[in-house]
Parts: structure tokens; C-alpha cells; sequence
DNA sequence: GCAGCGTGGTTCAGTGAATGAACCGGGACG
DNA sequence: CGTCCCGGTTCATTCACTGAACCACGCTGC
């Protein structure tokens, strides 16, 4: 975002936050990662991001301590994990204000199959679950592509538990 | 943002969320908006916006039905409120990640004082806190003006509940 | 050895959006 | 009538995003 850090806006983490995981893509990027996605080039077609964007927003991501690089590729820190109640809030956000269908992907509890609530509680055991620990699932509003895609999108649209690494 | 809105992303919320309020400058603007701020001269010289950028910006909340304009300025929507939760998550991810001496601002539950777990419940009183019942002040982190700053920075900084309307 | 290919980028010109400063118009006030 | 406040608009400049082409490296098969 590269908002210009102005006095007024030192007193606001949520200015803080928007300056690094605030620009276009940043978010879709660390969905993707939490679905498991690591590779840079299956970032850019996952996302049809130009690869010249991914390149910038993944070495800015490394260097604000979002990512890491590894031998497979791109991996959340545990402060990209971290992020995950922002991405959990703005996807329920958008589940319930433009899928009237229900939710496009729902969240379970993989131990006992329980749903989870606005709190990213379980609602069968009623324990916080962790990001590890969480199910995901197409739901109700899941609309299925007719032409199969690629590899990867299929196994994002299986039901798996997030940041578990898609292997071909 | 102006996604393109692919075909890839059809099944994807979170995409569609930041479609909405995923450009720069926007999850400011509803900031300020649960700070209580309402007039577009206060907008535009809290966030130091362009005063055409907000132009752009408050249409298209409208038009999205986030805001609504009415004779004192533009108020959030239910709709609008409903995007709490991730302002919420995010001001928490930058206060635990960026500042070190604790959270800039503090929630409470006006009702009784408790604070506010990462969740939104109270902690005194163990019920889930509506928005107009949340009170927001500095915290810790908080780091005062030495140069006395506007009328609506005063209003802001002190102990408040959220969607009050800031009157001077 | 080398041709092909998959992977992870970089380069670069074109374009569209953000910026900031100046300007505008209506209403309230005196 | 003049002035100020408020909520914008206009416009030239700058900047970042885009997309397509290109590049380098390592692996595989022949």
C-alpha cells in the first residue's frame, strides 16, 4: 500500500497492517498460500497475477517476515499464519453479502467434522481451533467449474486442511 | 481493486470481499467511520486523502451499499458494520506485530469495562460484544501528540464507543 | 553433448489510476 | 453584499500495475 506513514496514522495498527498486507494481491496471495500453494508459478496462474507483480508482493511479503523461502518454494511464517482470522472475517464477509447460495468454502474441524463459527470455534467440540487443525471444504454457494481445470485448482477444491502443501 | 473478476475466482469470497473494499485508502475510510467520523472534510483531512481519491471511494461504498449518505455525512450501513470483525483482526495483527509496547487502542465492553479477547468477547462478562457497545480508547502502545492536534484528532484519541458521531 | 523443457524469474513499453494543488458553487452568517 | 465553510470537481503530473516477451538455470532423454 505504501501509504506515507503519516503522523496522524502512527497511532493506527490497522494503517500499519494495510501497509503490508494492504496492495493488491497481498491477500489473495496469502489465501492461496494457507490452501497450500507454495511455487512461484503456481502463485501466478492460480491468481493471473502478472508474474512481475508476484515477483515484487513475494519479496516484499519475505521481507516483512509474511513468508519465507524454502527449497519447495513460498511458506507462511507463523505471523503470515497469523493472518488468518483477517482472511477467515473478509471471506465470511463476502460469503454472506454475495453468495446468497451459502458459503462458497466451508470450515471444519478436521479431528470431528464440526462447523465453525464466526469465532473460529468448533461447533461440535466447542475448542478454538487452530489453522493447522481446519478443514476446507466446498460449501453450499461453491459453484463447480464445468471444463475441468488444472491440477492444482483441482486439489484446491477437494476437501484438505489448510496449509497442507499441494504435491503432484 | 477492480478485479477482473475471472472465471478462477468465481468461488472465491475472499476475492469478491476485496473487490469492495480491498483498494487503497477504503478499510481507512470505514475506520474512521466506526471512529464516528461522518463528514467528508473530516475524511479527507484524518486519512490526508485526496480529497478526489475519497470522491471515488465514498461513491463506490455507497453504490456497494457499505455507506449511506444522509444529512450529516455518510453513515455505515449494517452491511458496513459487518466488516468490524476484519477490521478488528487486522488492527490486532499489526498491534501484536508492529507495536512492541502493546496495543495502540484498547476495546472494552462499555457495559462493564472488560476487555475484549482476540474473539470479541468480553472478559469480564463473557458475552459477545455488539459493535455500539464497544468502547475504544488508547491503549499501551498509544503514542500521545506533543503539538495539540484538531478538534476530531481530540475526539478521537479519547475513550468513546464506536459509531458515535463525532460532534463539535 | 546437446536439444528440449519446466521452473523461476527479469525487462520493458503502454496504460490506467492515484496524487495534490487549484478551482468552483451553494448556503450560512454578518 | 462580502466572507467563510463545506463538499466537492478539474486537471496536469506521477506512479504503479499490466502483459507479453525474453532470459537463465537445472533436469531429462537421446
Amino acid at each position: 500500500m505504501a501509504l506515507p506513514s503519516t503522523y496522524a496514522d502512527r497511532n493506527c495498527s490497522l494503517a500499519r497492517a494495510l501497509e503490508v498486507v494492504g496492495e493488491r494481491w497481498t491477500l489473495l496471495i496469502v489465501r492461496d498460500a494457507f490452501y497450500g500453494v507454495r511455487r512461484f508459478g503456481d502463485f501466478a496462474t492460480q491468481l493471473g497475477i502478472p508474474r512481475a507483480s508476484l515477483t515484487t508482493r513475494l519479496k516484499a511479503l519475505v521481507e516483512e517476515g509474511v513468508f519465507e523461502r524454502d527449497v519447495d518454494g513460498y511458506t507462511l511464517t507463523p505471523k503470515g499464519i497469523a493472518l488468518w482470522p483477517t482472511v477467515r472475517a473478509l471471506m465470511a464477509w463476502g460469503d454472506v453479502h454475495y453468495s446468497p447460495a451459502g458459503v462458497k468454502r466451508a470450515l471444519r474441524h478436521d479431528a470431528d467434522g464440526g462447523l465453525l463459527d464466526a469465532q473460529g470455534r468448533c461447533e461440535q467440540c466447542g475448542s478454538l481451533v487452530e489453522v493447522p487443525e481446519t478443514r476446507i471444504e466446498p460449501g453450499p454457494g461453491f459453484q463447480p467449474t464445468v471444463t475441468d481445470p488444472d491440477l492444482v485448482s483441482q486439489a484446491m477444491n477437494q476437501p484438505r486442511r489448510l496449509l497442507d502443501p499441494i504435491k503432484l
